[in-house]
DNA sequence: GTGGTCTAGACCACA
DNA sequence: GTGGTCTAGACCACC
């Protein structure tokens, strides 16, 4: 998997970095056990400081996404026992309703904002009830 | 309308604000034209710099969500003139995809996902053509 | 309350400064929204890098236990809701393992040991039953 | 007695392994004077560097637990005279803030830590004069 | 070779 | 004044 960073952004580099794999994961571009680039590889080819790709790593594996073999490199986590329905409600709450703010503060209507999910949503690594809504789509044959 | 701010947030005092503002336009809680609380007056009921509360106004004055009138206040600014549709999913797909993403990474189903956007829509103001989906709720009379 | 770090004592020294930290609010030395030197302060005088510090702010904030207000500083966070019992034995239950084996290695019999905790107990701010079980003490008048 | 590794435990993998043997003497599934598996026997089964076995096994000898008979093999040692209780105190005493200083972070109760360490404690070969007390439990005959 | 820690010093955003 | 980010370069532990 190739990473980019656009200085740009305003987001800072190791955040990229770190968005980049959490999204190579869910969309299945990062299978477990598989083996990242090595910080002082990714440093060089990225033009960044190894520190900054190392903060990248350090926390992907605080929350779980990675781990480390000591001397060998970084790998990607199997995925973990899933949370709670509570909690993931919890969690996503905040980014479903900034997501849906936007949405109206720039005039969306709600049938688009739907369609807009549903094509995306076909790239991603569902689990679990694998019926998709008719809603939201899904790689439905 | 009233406006809080939580200092364990962790977003800087002037984002939240921003966000608060934001919000409640879109959920048609502040109403165009509607005057807001004046710097003075808002900094003192939060207990916060003038100066942040000042950065938040510019800010929202420089999007279009409110403007001044000077030496009367600052006021909800009209519904701008809807984007085009290709801006409208420029700017809402990283949105969506961090959605998504965390989504997937907690072991969301689709199907859950759909039903708490369909919830939450309910409480916003959407605009447009569309009846909403049945898939995604809304306020049907 | 004040920090300490012995450079001897083979832990990097930002985890000292977690540690301490952790143990300082367990113990009830520091109280919810209390605030923490700052970093450069702290770094000055334990002459240590401002980074170090920087470091050990940063991990307990990921983990709950402090909270940055931007501009302002460090400050302890107020208590999240306890887990559930299941993750509490699976999170507790490496650590008593290890101090179990510990302490059949040296020698030491099972009724020390109790001893040992019982006495340590007492400077800790238990919540929930505050019952104390006879083996383990705590402060019974 | 059989050795297994984690790659994803974040442990040097030669730590793995002295926590293993020292676990296993601790409760009493190595005996003394057993015979361990040769250097490249177990590098051999678990699939990894001889050397990380070897260090494992030097710093075991080194600490007492094991000891080598040149050609033989390595063994386990009887258990060493125990330490004064002074010592002991000494050396467990980190290990018990540190486990209260979880169980208080998390919520947990003295009366629940209490129960998990007494379940725990009859896994083990405990030595020395005491009955083990009713608190902690213990293998009652 | 791998990542982890620490230092030094710069620049920016927030209040 | 506060913390957050990034760079540069050093040293160590692990395999």
């Amino acid at each position: 998997m190739e990473f980019r960073i656009s200085p740009a952004s305003g987001l800072p580099i190791y955040q990229q970095l770190v968005e980049q794999v959490r999204s190579g994961v869910a969309r299945g571009k990062l299978a477990a056990d598989e083996k990242l680039p090595s910080v002082r590889e990714l440093s060089q080819s990225l033009v960044i400081n190894p520190n900054t790709v190392a903060r990248a790593y350090t926390e992907l594996e605080r929350d779980g996404v990675l781990y480390t073999r000591p001397g060998m490199g970084v790998f990607v986590a199997a995925k973990s026992a899933p949370l709670t329905k509570k909690v993931r409600r919890e969690r996503l709450l905040p980014l479903v309703d900034q997501l849906l703010v936007e949405a109206v503060e720039m005039g969306c209507s709600l049938a688009e904002l739907s369609k807009l999910i549903s094509e995306r949503s076909t790239v991603f690594e569902w689990n679990g009830t694998s019926e998709p809504s008719n809603a939201s789509g899904g790689k439905r044959k």
